[in-house]
RNA sequence: CGGGGUAUAGCGCAGUCUGGUAGCGCGCCUGCUUUGGGAGCAGGAUGUGGCAGGUUCAAAUCCUGUCGUCCCGACCA
């Protein structure tokens, strides 16, 4: 490709709502254009980009045995409300209605759809199992789309369905499937980890996120310092600490406290190591609970983990603070005085807090505070449970290391569905003794636009992209030095362009008329891992100049030779 | 959904307080000179000032409404 027919949509400016590097950088060198909120176009430079994604993952599906098929991106309400999502989904389903009034969404995943074809197309165990795959757009009315393509309304995914006769058949597709995103992963030149997520309601016996490492991940992932255990922070349970509450060493008292409002005030004005305090949130109580609210007690240092909370028995779900008025009425102090000493309230103790002593915390009465506070001595020691995020160096749930917390990209998540919708949609086969039987399922997805722009957040430098060459637009850049004005020149690098596109490498060749600097920054910017520079210099010793993207220093390579180099450079880096 | 910004040329911004009919940089177009790290000179094009009302002799500027868009929050005693 010739960049005179391809043109560089490049920007010295960026655009003033782009905040992350992936953005940023997206734009700048012209893979996306904004349409509105979440909206994308994709410029010809990025599609090849996320069409080289989308190539992975397909040979990568395709060689695991799915099979892909392409769905309708509309979708009849029918399906939805079969399977209770029409009411449940909420506002990120965008609803349409058609010239006839009849109702529609927009699909932001196919459950409904895929689940539909199965019971209509599929009779027999024979039949099974079977794993379908689409490729497509989706669309998802996000609270607030933001960081560009990584968290856009409407976007690219790769969803897949499989279908089984019983658990032990779609565990194995399970593990398949989770070879196969290392794999896709892998080849893209991603540096990621599966990590256990969240089951949630629907059950199952796994799940697996994908995450790719990046600081400006959405998501807080917790992993062992001695072995593979990784698990997103809102699942990893923090494990209840051996040692049982320490002696208490003095009485309690009772301490005014008039500008103590928080525990960092707390501790600040009273000297109280924060391990010692205790806080007290009060959340809002399920039907089973009397008093309407509950109270959750955790170490002033703990982070409330609101997935692990909502699960309580007698907490309502989703989890809702208890407002100011509702805590006075129950407690007779505000938030900020809270404590567990004569609390009126059920309550649950985190693990952590359950092993406290001579702690601190509100005493129920505005602007006081107990000091010196004992469980069971003091107070009795409620219900415990683990109610807390896990922080850097708690110990591993598998009782090997301690975590480490990284960020991360969400780019892949595999689910073990089970019978969710094939129970409701009444999805059968027969088995080998002619019983209908439910098919269990499990569903994978992948985020083939999330996965650009999470390849750019963790491959950039000052000067712009370093592409992984798997997924790199062009793997190499051709820049020629006055070409205009050397005939020696252009025909040595027309001669070359021509070679290297015999030779199969996807060369970009910068026949502007531009001055070097905009070429190399240019191509610098878009990321070309490899660039090749032919001038008047090279040719008198009959070398041409060789950079990878990532190397600092040029090297002068002799030009007979270079086809051959470049190929095999290549060839290593995307392990063809 | 709550709070806070912002809306002026393709992009980045100034002008708004103190009303007088729009400007800078980058980019773009033409010509000449230039060409090994984002060139120089000369000339040029581009704006219903988000939209709708209102106040005024006069509105980018003041007032009201509205739409878009961005940020923060929706996790805490």
């Amino acid at each position: 490709m010739r960049t005179s027919n391809f043109p560089l949509q490049t920007l010295k400016e960026v655009p003033a709502d782009a905040e992350i590097a992936s953005h940023r950088l997206m734009l700048r060198a012209g893979l996306i254009r904004k349409l509105a909120a979440g909206l994308y176009t994709w410029q010809p430079l990025g599609l090849r980009v996320l069409r080289k994604v989308e190539r992975i993952v397909r040979e990568e599906m395709d060689r695991a045995g799915a099979l892909e098929v392409l769905m309708p991106a509309v979708q009849p309400a029918e399906l939805w409300e079969e399977s209770g999502r029409w009411e449940k989904y909420g506002a990120e389903l965008l609803r349409l209605k058609d010239r006839h009034q009849r109702e529609f969404c927009f699909g932001p995943t196919h459950e409904e759809i895929i689940t539909d074809l199965a019971r209509n197309e599929l009779r027999s165990y024979r039949q099974l199992p079977i794993n379908y795959y689409q490729i497509q757009t989706k669309f998802r009315d996000e609270i607030r789309p933001r960081f560009g393509v990584m968290r856009a309304r409407e976007f690219l995914m790769k969803d897949a369905y499989s279908f089984h006769i019983d658990q032990d058949s779609l565990a194995a597709t399970y593990d398949q499937m989770h070879a196969t995103y290392c794999r896709i992963f892998e080849r893209c030149g991603l540096d990621y980890r599966p990590v256990a997520a969240d089951t949630g309601s629907i059950g199952g016996s796994g799940s697996h996120e994908f995450h790719v490492l990046a600081d400006s991940g959405e998501d807080a992932i917790a992993f062992s310092t001695e072995s593979d255990y990784a698990a997103n922070v809102e699942l990893a349970e923090a494990v209840a600490p051996a040692a049982a509450a320490p002696a208490p060493t003095g009485d309690m008292r009772l301490v005014d406290t008039p500008d103590a409002r928080t525990i960092a005030e707390l501790v600040e004005q009273f000297d109280q190591p924060i391990e010692k305090t205790i806080k007290t949130l009060i959340v809002v109580a399920d039907d089973s609970v009397d008093a309407g609210l509950i109270a959750l007690l955790l170490r002033g240092d703990h982070e409330l983990n609101a997935i692990k909370a909502e699960k309580l028995p007698g907490v309502a779900e989703p989890l809702q603070m208890a407002s100011e008025e509702q805590i006075r009425a129950a407690v007779g102090a505000g938030p900020g005085s809270l404590g567990p000493v004569d609390l009126a309230l059920p309550m649950i103790v985190d693990r952590a807090a359950a092993v406290c002593s001579d702690f601190s915390a509100g005493a129920n009465t505005d602007g006081k505070h107990l000091f010196g506070i004992n469980w069971g001595r003091d107070v009795a020691l409620p219900d415990v449970a683990d109610l807390r995020n896990v922080v850097e160096g708690d110990p591993s749930p598998d009782g090997r290391g301690t975590l480490t917390i990284a960020r991360g990209i969400e780019v892949g998540h595999i689910f073990q569905l089970g019978r969710k919708y094939s129970d409701a949609m009444q999805a059968t086969v027969l088995d080998e003794n002619g019983k209908q039987v439910t098919m269990t399922m499990g569903c994978y997805g992948i985020g083939v636009s999330r996965v650009v722009g999470a390849a750019i957040e963790q491959h950039n430098d000052e000067q712009g992209i370093v592409w992984p060459t798997a997924i790199a637009p062009f793997q190499l850049a051709l820049v020629p030095m006055q070409m205009k004005k050397s005939e020696r020149v252009r025909d040595a690098a027309e001669k070359l362009y021509a070679d290297l596109q015999a030779a199969g490498i996807e060369v970009l060749f910068d026949d502007r008329d531009a001055r070097p600097g905009v070429m190399f920054a240019d191509i610098e910017l878009i990321g070309i891992p490899h660039r090749v520079v032919v001038g008047e210099r090279g040719l008198d010793k009959g070398e041409v100049e060789y950079r990878g993207r990532r190397d600092s220093e040029n090297r002068m390579l002799p030009l007979d030779g270079f086809v051959d180099f470049i190929r095999q450079q290549v060839s290593e880096a995307i392990g063809a």
